[in-house]
DNA sequence: CAAAAACGTTGACCTGGGTCAACATTTACA
DNA sequence: TGTAAATGTTGACCCAGGTCAACGTTTTTG
């Protein structure tokens, strides 16, 4: 049930055996089917989610219309949405499962109980806003630069699966392109 | 000198007023000219910079060669390289100063030696990632969603300042929008 | 397992905003 | 403070990629 947890705490900090159930005690598992929104745009984030089996994503949508995706979580990573959660405002974006998920679920107060009490926790914290930070500047300076077959090409080059496991409509919502453009762009690579 | 700063941290956490020196203590004033480049695209970023005075800027070059500005840093602000700076990497951008500026400079070792031993310190370091990482997202979503006159009103709202203090050629490259444009858009408003 | 709903593909068409160029205006610093 | 360089403005033109629609294919679920 935390294997993957633990895996993935083990991988960026130093914690001990009890450490980590000291951690994996404060999560719960939640099971989410195919197209549920977890979150609403008018509702505040309560908790932090880690995918044990799954995919879910964060989106809204434009004054036109058509959805925005900014993230994709995958299975042994964290998910949530974020500022609402930090920010305990409501949320202006929805968080979704977009398959039959399996989740970690933990409360906004133990959340930052163990982040304020357990520093391997505060480093997971700091790590995970750190790369949070570096992969939002990355897509800024990308998607000012990048046409649409340069997305594309850097999609299939930093995010292998993606373009693979996911529709074509997500992606493309994740991409800033239409998903038309995007069928083009595939069928001449 | 260090009067800025110490209000940067005091609206932030609680620090004595020795803390508050104890931290000063590792930054150095610097001096920049106009136009001058802290950190240039090949180079690692060693340090974090405050602005006492002055005005930088975030920026590289798209593959057509038009400039990107990812982000500005105001009077009164901490601004640097992040990502180069966390993950001692070369920048892949140029830190520069668009005005004569003063600077505080604290080098990497320092920052995250303070980080380490001083919670207010490392407090500080937690909200300037929480918040450049919720503005980040908020960027993300906008920039996908907006026309060029919604990125504009868009300025107008939440950086009032930006569009009066910068050239119309900055804003525009921070805008994702050309020049013209932006002119254009600013002669009908 | 069949009907319906969702998604993908492709052609025709259109438009927001980019580029380029010429000129006006502002700014910088010798 | 004068002049060269940088920036702003505006018109003419153009094209990447969006929209819409029609149709084929895949997925979902009663």
């Amino acid at each position: 049930m935390f294997s993957l947890l633990k895996t993935f705490i083990t991988e960026r900090s130093e914690a001990s055996e009890a450490t980590l159930n000291l951690i994996c005690s404060h999560f719960k598992i939640v099971k989410a089917k195919r197209n549920e929104i977890l979150v609403g745009f008018d509702e505040v984030c309560n908790g932090y989610y880690f995918i044990n089996e799954g995919c879910l994503r964060l989106f809204t949508y434009s004054d036109d219309g058509n959805p925005i995706t900014r993230y994709f979580g995958f299975k042994g990573g964290f998910c949530t949405a974020l500022p609402s959660f930090i920010q305990q405002k409501s949320a202006q974006e929805y968080l979704q499962a977009i398959e039959k998920s399996e989740l970690l679920y933990i409360n906004h107060k133990h959340f930052f109980q163990l982040v304020d009490s357990v520093p391997q926790f505060a480093m997971i914290y700091r790590e995970i806003l750190e790369q949070g930070f570096i992969n939002a500047q990355k897509r800024i300076y990308g998607f000012q630069g990048f046409d649409a077959l340069q997305k594309v090409r850097w999609a299939i080059e930093f995010q292998p699966d993606f373009l693979m496991r996911l529709s074509n409509k997500m992606a493309a919502s994740y991409l800033g392109i239409s998903p038309s453009t995007l069928s083009r762009i595939k069928a001449k690579m």
